[in-house]
DNA sequence: CAAAACTTAGTACAATGTACTAAGTTTGAA
DNA sequence: TTCAAACTTAGTACATTGTACTAAGTTTTG
């Protein structure tokens, strides 16, 4: 293997056990028992082993993409195309994954089982209320699909939104969210 | 104001300007004219600082929802107190945004307009065909609902599992998001 | 009034990303 | 085979960062 292959693995096995940030380049050279001068010949910037790594995964994705769309449409083949592309995103989790300083620290920090385990009684409380007020038509498991959609939309909508709406203003967004947020709740009305 | 509320203020300030790991400790201090030596006086390590911050949030977020369930149950309601906590968390936006170096890189390199429009295009013409070969049933603004929810799913169902499901495997752990995206669907066959 | 709380300026250290040099080695095309 | 390009090495250097400490003052408060 080139060594430009063999930085690349190495650096996605790094990444994917403790994260972007956590490790330096010196660390990836020395794993590899290369000099970092020679790391830096063939990525003169961390930045750039990182773009490859995305490039890698993004080609890896679309040629999921464009497998699915050469056959029929069914929703079976969408929900396996859909899965590779999520083992593909595993594969490559390290990039994506602990590069962010804030969850490390609530992690150390707060007993964060303990505050998840309080945030999901708060909303299947809310939830069930809901119901049995009359406001929402809950089968059997969609509350805790309900929790699992806001958990995942309250922690990130504005992660999402720093991505995708770098123009709006604060009122623009909020609203953008809360419609999604709405149109998911009157599903069950 | 008390020096460690100032620095609380502008370390916000700074943070909601350029995010967590763009601000150091230094600037703080310069930009409110203090030394670095008093900031660490009240804050021995950036990451005291960032706790406090997280602490106003949480109990902010937490004094909403108990105004909430001091009232009746009301779908109107709990979106207006939803929409209360969205609004706090963007005060506080900069503890949790920005302090990621991939999307930086993302947004430095490739042009990330061109792909988000790809990819809704890409979901569009997904769900159309569904939607064509009777797999899905849509009406008016389920599509562009179904797209805001999988690319928000798509993106950060990976950070989501590292911050609640800390001990499951790989395929547990897909399986799981798995069936909250089949859910998701099925609501709509 | 005295103690506690606060503030200052300055130093120090290890780690990081980045950048460069001068020298060798390997490899592939003419 | 030859020779230039591609690759690799070890080492140096620099600015920046988080962290930690000191010794001295000032302000606040019980």
């Amino acid at each position: 293997m080139k060594t430009k292959d063999k930085i690349l693995k190495e650096a996605l096995r790094l990444f994917n056990e403790r994260g972007l940030s956590q490790v330096g380049v010196r660390e990836i050279a020395r794993s590899l028992d290369i000099s970092v001068g020679n790391l830096s010949y063939h990525f003169p910037k961390k930045e750039d082993l990182i773009m490859e790594l995305l490039s890698q995964i993004r080609m890896a994705n679309d040629a999921r993409y464009e497998e699915y769309f050469e056959g029929r449409a069914s929703l079976g083949r969408f929900l396996g195309t859909f899965r590779q592309i999520m083992e593909n995103q595993y594969r490559y989790r390290g990039v994506f994954l602990g590069h962010d300083e804030i969850n490390q620290v609530i992690k150390k920090h707060f007993d964060y089982l303990s505050i998840e385990e309080k945030r999901r009684k708060f909303f299947h409380r809310i939830y069930t209320d809901l119901a049995k007020a009359g406001e929402l038509k809950l089968a059997e498991g969609d509350i805790e699909f309900l929790i699992s959609f806001i958990t995942l939309f309250g922690r990130f909508w504005m992660m999402e939104a720093s991505i995708s709406f770098t123009d709006k203003s604060k009122e623009e967004i909020i609203d953008h969210y809360m419609g999604l947020l709405k149109k998911q709740l009157g599903l069950f009305v």
